[in-house]
DNA sequence: GTTGAGCGTT
């Protein structure tokens, strides 16, 4: 009864524990790199993705990593909450979120700006917040539920041509001494 | 090295 009817507040006060961390309060300077070295301590795992602004192209200071086992993500939340990393004191929490947000659907989720006339241009009848499409497919973040640990391809994706696989250059930066 | 708090659409 304490946290079962799934508020917002309360998941956030409260994450259920998950293999996902969320690691906040980050140095813009700490690369996944460096968090994979702090966080593969506990165990191995499964990804990390620092949060970068679109725009800027910086660390927006927070991070997610994926372990491989709940047992290790618990140990690592526990150990590495309130950690100093990069001269930060970071806060480590079992994620709310498992994924990025799902791109755009292909098809429109927006309300129908159905106004009966033909002056449809403005549209600002969006008051207030101006967030995406009044963050309208928050819906499809279902697929935050499912793991894509396990996720195989089920079926070729176009995008995917086997022809494809001859530029395997990385582009890792040479050491300029 | 532009803080703070911040749960993600490269």
């Amino acid at each position: 009864e304490a946290y079962s009817h799934g508020g917002d507040a309360d998941v956030r006060a409260n994450p259920d524990p998950s293999t996902c961390l969320g690691v906040f309060g980050l140095s813009l300077y700490t690369t996944e790199r460096d968090l994979r070295e702090v966080f593969s301590r506990y165990g191995p795992l499964a990804g990390v993705n620092v949060v970068y602004d679109q725009r800027t192209g910086r660390s927006r200071g927070f991070a997610f990593v994926y372990f491989e086992r709940l047992e290790d993500s618990k140990e690592a939340m526990e150990r590495a909450n309130g950690m100093e990393l990069d001269g930060r004191r970071i806060r480590v929490d079992y994620s709310i979120t498992k994924r990025p947000h799902t791109p755009t659907p292909g098809i429109y989720m927006g309300r129908p700006t159905h106004n009966g006339g033909g002056g449809g241009g403005g549209g600002s009848s969006r008051r207030g917040r101006d967030s995406y499409y009044d963050r309208g497919y928050d819906r499809y973040d279902r697929y935050d539920e499912y793991d894509y640990r396990y996720s195989r391809r089920r079926s070729p994706s176009p995008y995917y041509s086997r022809y494809r696989s001859r530029s395997r250059s990385r582009s890792y930066s040479p050491r300029r001494y």
